[in-house]
DNA sequence: CGAGACCTGCACAGAACCTTCACGAGTCAT
DNA sequence: ATGACTCGTGAAGGTTCTGTGCAGGTCTCG
């Protein structure tokens, strides 16, 4: 993971690690380039604007060591950066503001074409009580009972689950469900967790007035 | 922390060792940048008026030498302020006066993202006797029993208990937990004493005539 | 192209919470 | 014991935060 801006970068990460890959990260092009040899990743993401040299660069440097599919992320909407990124080997684009889970998708979509296995290890899945959240499947389960729950309830619920019994403030949900940061003054985790609670059991969302939600630790009711 | 108002900055600092970080203070530009290279913080907060130079340009500096989140504390709530501090690196933005359980929420969700170990350092829940604090899940306990405090109740209980049987003045508990000083002339802090007393136990909260208030620390009822 | 599912954000109402004031009780020093 | 000061208390008033219903918009799929 190549970024320097290290929220981002950070919030990718954790991301991922959740999802049950391993990642190493590096914040401008020599680091890049520096990992890049060390870890012998099986993917890389890559940011275009970097200090040191720029994500085409990276990109076309390690792409001559050794293939390895890419994964560009890019600022702006912007053809010709992409053209170029894909001139470089870059493999697939992404531009941000992007959502998280849409970052997985292609991550996981990139690494199944190279190789099958490692679509494997992502397996991982959180037991609360009697609540299931399989990251993987994308499923969750509460007393047994499958629940459907549309894309962002699910995020929404794999932050909390990640952090059970911990305060995360609607801004934190924010960044990481749909991240990036900037939700502040608008309704839209609230309106979520509603949906959320009204699927799982409302009791399994604490609200904590003036910080934000908590999912419940493991308490079968 | 980077701030020159001693009161805020120690008030801060003091509220965030007692979440479980560990804290340097700085108190002008040079300082900053001086404390930086020496101690390698995870997190820098950083206040945007300050001596010698601003917080703009000692951001702008310390991104340079190495990427690290950065929460500014601005005075006014002003937009070109803040967009300048985005531009230079800033992570997050709090306009004073703030509420400290803001900025300590802030601080965490930060962190989350650059260390995830971080995070568990503050999973350290006070216990005193029968009397349990959570501060991360925002919960106490009294002989097993939970009890619901409002967030200022909750952040009161917090800083008393981080000191067990030490007395804080007035002004200090309201700096800590309102995050500015002045307080002086208001029954304030002595309404949510009473409030909390009403929920944990009369007798855990020891008035000091002429001083302030202390949590008696561990004695069963 | 149409239907359905989903996401987003607003406005409103109600709930939760904070602050302050006035007054009486309590505490201390002389 | 007395006066000066400090605390405790209850209630009122205002502020902020959350829950909710709903409408507009986007996206997907057939």
């Amino acid at each position: 993971m190549v970024e320097d801006e290290p929220v981002i970068n950070q919030a990718v990460t954790d991301r991922l690690r959740g999802s049950g890959y391993e990642v190493v990260q590096a914040w401008d092009g020599p680091g890049a380039i520096a990992q890049f040899a060390d870890t012998a990743p099986d993917l890389v993401l890559l940011d275009v604007m970097l200090p040191g040299f720029d994500g085409h660069e990276v990109c076309r440097r390690i792409q001559a060591e050794r293939p390895v599919p890419v994964l560009m992320l890019t600022a702006r909407d912007d053809e010709a950066d992409i053209l170029v990124g894909l001139g470089v080997g870059a493999d697939d684009y992404l531009t941000k503001p992007f959502r998280m889970r849409e970052l997985v998708a292609r991550v996981a979509a990139l690494l199944r074409r190279v190789d099958r296995a490692a679509e494997l290890a992502v397996r991982s899945a959180t037991e609360l009580g009697d609540l299931r959240v399989d990251g993987a499947a994308r499923r969750a389960w509460v007393a047994d009972t499958e629940v459907h729950l549309t894309p962002t309830e699910f995020d929404l619920l794999l932050c909390l689950a990640a952090n059970p019994g911990i305060v995360l403030t609607r801004d934190n949900l924010y960044a990481e469900v749909w991240g990036w940061p900037g939700a502040s003054g608008t309704r839209t985790v609230d309106s979520h967790v509603k949906a959320l609670r009204a699927k799982i059991g409302a009791n399994r969302v604490r609200t904590v007035h003036g910080v934000g939600y908590a999912l419940e630790p493991g308490r079968a009711k």
